[in-house]
RNA sequence: GCGGCCAUAGCUCAGCUGGCAGAGCGUCGGCUUGUGGUGCCGGAUGUCACGGGUUCGAGCCCCGUUGGUCGCCCCA
């Protein structure tokens, strides 16, 4: 019989890889809830329509790279690439876009890409992130992104990574960048590697974070967009990166950072880091004042971020330590109801507490050893007859005499 | 969709110019019938990724496929 295999881009999460996992998502469900973020789930798909709104034809994202099928009543479904639409159409489906606003929404799931996968990158992922919807204030952009960094912080992962901010400015501003920088590689669209000068024609702003060693050159002396930020897009930018001084946030400006969509606009930002080879981005988000929108929802200016849970595993500075229960060993079959009754008050205690199913006492202690248990309850038929137990912390290998009725206390 | 590198035991890997399939770790058993982890002795484990080809003979050479990995494209 043929081998079965997981499916190319999907993998299991198994011990230490699980723990890392698990890490990443609750400490950051615990500090979004410090800055009132509420959880939301919703579905791993949805009808098609919901992805491809917004996304236009400039990119293969579409075509090549949704996991998209036909339901059998017909419907065009895809797994969820992200989660952004999803909650966007959530809010509008539920009727939470008339009142209450801004809401502050955190989510955490698979998201599925058809990629071609490399290092932290797979074609089931992870992603958390949090979102604030109908906030048009910078204060809102300053806060999603003060608390990316927090959770950044509480798993020890900012050493190395930077917050790199920019702005794309509003509709008025970034017509005028773009046809500034289309100016700016025609003029040397012959110097231009084949990839961008399809760039060109199709997502201009692409050009900018090329990896060609040539094209860079180019990009060094393109234009920014700052000087042709309007007035009130400059305040708006500027009250951003003021936010985030005030909220103790380090950053720094990085001016080539786009985003290819039209919905995008003002803040865009990545956390980045140099220790994920060609995969750098640790958690990146912007604002999306037309989104909403796209979902036939009222206008809803929102901002926020998504991280991947790969990456964030792999910068952990250390695996979270694997559990070390209490083994509870019956040193003959005729003490099993002593040992049950032991199982019974170290779990109400809170202990986490394990029996071996079979075999004579050392086969038990082997196995309590392989699990890591922390200490083995040793129950005898002398121990028991007395109401003791004999209690070795497996670490040190030092064994004492305790009556039951101390254990729950002596192993808290 | 495109390219580089890789594929031998559960894991990490060695395998000479093409000549009997190997090591360490792990695992199982024993030394030790009331004590693990450290010691000593012993055992088991392979479609050499898959399919073709060359050869007296292929883990090794050639072609193809699949998978892994690292990049490119893309990155919502």
């Amino acid at each position: 019989m043929e081998k079965l295999q997981p499916v190319r881009g999907t993998r299991d999460l198994i011990g230490e890889d699980q723990r890392r996992h698990t890490q990443v998502i609750d400490t950051a469900r615990r500090i979004a809830a410090l800055y009132g973020f509420e959880e939301w789930t919703t579905p791993i798909f949805e009808d098609t329509r919901v992805f491809s709104r917004g996304l236009g034809d400039t990119s293969d994202v579409v075509s090549k790279e949704m996991y998209s099928f036909t339901d059998r009543g017909g419907d065009s479904l895809t797994l969820r690439p992200e989660n952004t639409a999803g909650v966007c159409r959530a809010l509008v489906s539920n009727g939470l876009a008339q009142a209450n606003l801004p809401r502050k929404v955190f989510y955490a799931g698979p998201m599925f890409r058809y990629e071609r996968p490399q290092k932290g990158r797979y074609r089931q992922f992870h992603q958390i992130g949090c979102e604030i919807l109908g906030a048009a204030e910078p204060l809102a952009d300053a806060e999603v992104i003060a608390c990316g960094w927090h959770i950044q912080q509480a798993l020890g992962m900012t050493e190395g990574v930077v917050l790199e901010v920019n702005t794309l400015g509003d509709a008025e501003s970034r017509d005028a960048y773009r046809e500034a920088l289309v100016a700016h590689f025609s003029a040397h669209a012959t110097a231009l590697s084949a990839d961008s000068q399809v760039r060109l024609a199709k997502n201009p702003l692409r050009i900018l974070d090329s990896k060609d060693e040539g094209d860079r050159k180019i990009v060094a002396t393109a234009p920014d967009i700052h000087p042709y930020l309007t007035a009130s897009a400059a305040a708006f930018y500027a009250a951003v990166t003021g936010y985030l001084t005030a909220f103790a946030v380090p950053w720094r400006e990085n001016p080539r950072i786009v985003r290819g969509l039209d919905y995008y606009s003002h803040t865009a930002f990545e956390f980045v880091t140099d220790r994920l080879g060609a995969q750098g981005t640790v958690m990146a988000g912007g604002r999306y004042d037309g989104l909403v929108e796209e979902m036939g929802g009222p206008a809803t200016p929102s901002v926020g971020w998504a991280a991947g849970v790969e990456r964030l595993s792999m910068l952990l500075p250390e695996a979270p330590p694997a559990p070390r229960p209490v083994a509870v060993i019956p040193v003959t079959e005729a003490q099993e109801p002593q040992a049950l009754a032991a199982l019974r008050l170290l779990r109400s205690a809170g202990i986490a507490a394990e029996i071996g199913y079979k075999g004579n006492m050392k086969r038990r202690m082997e196995r309590a050893n392989r699990i890591g248990a922390r200490a083995a309850v040793i129950l005898g038929e002398d121990e028991v007859a007395a109401g003791n137990a004999q209690l070795k912390d497996l670490t040190t290998g030092e064994q004492m005499l305790v009556p039951l009725a101390e254990l729950a206390a002596l192993l808290r």
